[in-house]
DNA sequence: GACAAAAATTAGAATTATTCCAATTATGGC
DNA sequence: GCCATAATTGGAATAATTCTAATTTTTGTC
């Protein structure tokens, strides 16, 4: 698995700009998410991290993975009480969960509708996001 | 603490409905749960409940949560990886979290806003539920 | 109203995802 | 290459929630 230069300079610019530094497992943990474009969870991301790389911890993976949502480049997901799963897709996007196959699909949104999502709220409020996850059944299972 | 009639009926029935029984613990948690219409952690509603029944568990208090969720009497709330909150407010509405003081507001959503949200999804899938939480600052904070 | 069957409650143990900690190792600037 | 600092590591600790087995309560029937 290798990070391919723009993104390589993604990281390194991320990184950079946020005061912290450019580790192999960083490296290796982005270029995982973004090889395989799904929604793993921190024990899943561990386990495909060690086939390239046995020595990692999972802590480490909690770490780089931290680092990478705050960076911006990756996005938490979270159902219910769910392990938080990762996503590498950063357009605006919902999550749509299927109850039947378990399985989580990104939903582009519209900045028209975000819009008006935000024109919802009351006077006073402002909002720097909006979690938008629907659940029921994907095309697949109905 | 009385639970209102209208409202007695309302739990008694749905349990029937769902084949549940009516307990004194079902009723004092609907009812400090209607009493004061926040968005309480499973925790904090097992302090309120102690306080005019002292012999109440937690475990009795998930559980009867988990009836009344089941039962739609109320709604299960989830922010990231913090703790679940409940709420007794059945209309439809979004979850804004603030940042700054931690309050959770229910924001109402109109039947057209959400039939906009259902018609962004591919054909195929259907959705029983859409979850929506904001998160930034509320007219308090900003 | 008493009785039996089924369901709910209880206290405490167990689980699970995640975070913390202290020691070791790696990174980046000079 | 050296040094200061930051990151990684493995294991222990934490926190919310679920499970378990024993006891109690509820409900329907006589």
């Amino acid at each position: 698995m290798r990070l391919e230069p723009q993104y390589k300079e993604l990281l390194d610019n991320a990184l950079e700009v946020s005061g912290q530094r450019a580790t192999k497992q960083r490296e290796h943990i982005f270029a995982l998410l973004l090889e395989k474009r799904d929604h793993p969870t921190a024990d899943e991301v561990y386990a495909r991290a060690r086939t390239d790389m046995p020595t990692i911890s999972l802590a480490t993976v909690y770490n780089c993975l931290e680092t990478l949502v705050e960076t911006k480049l990756i996005r938490q997901v979270n159902f219910e009480r769910e392990p938080t799963r990762y996503c590498p897709n950063l357009t605006q996007h919902a999550h749509f969960y299927c109850r039947e196959s378990g399985e989580i699909v990104d939903i582009e949104l519209s900045d028209q509708l975000v819009d008006e999502l935000m024109k919802v709220l009351p006077k006073g409020f402002s909002a720097q996001h909006i979690d938008i996850a629907y659940d029921g059944k994907c095309n697949c299972c109905s």
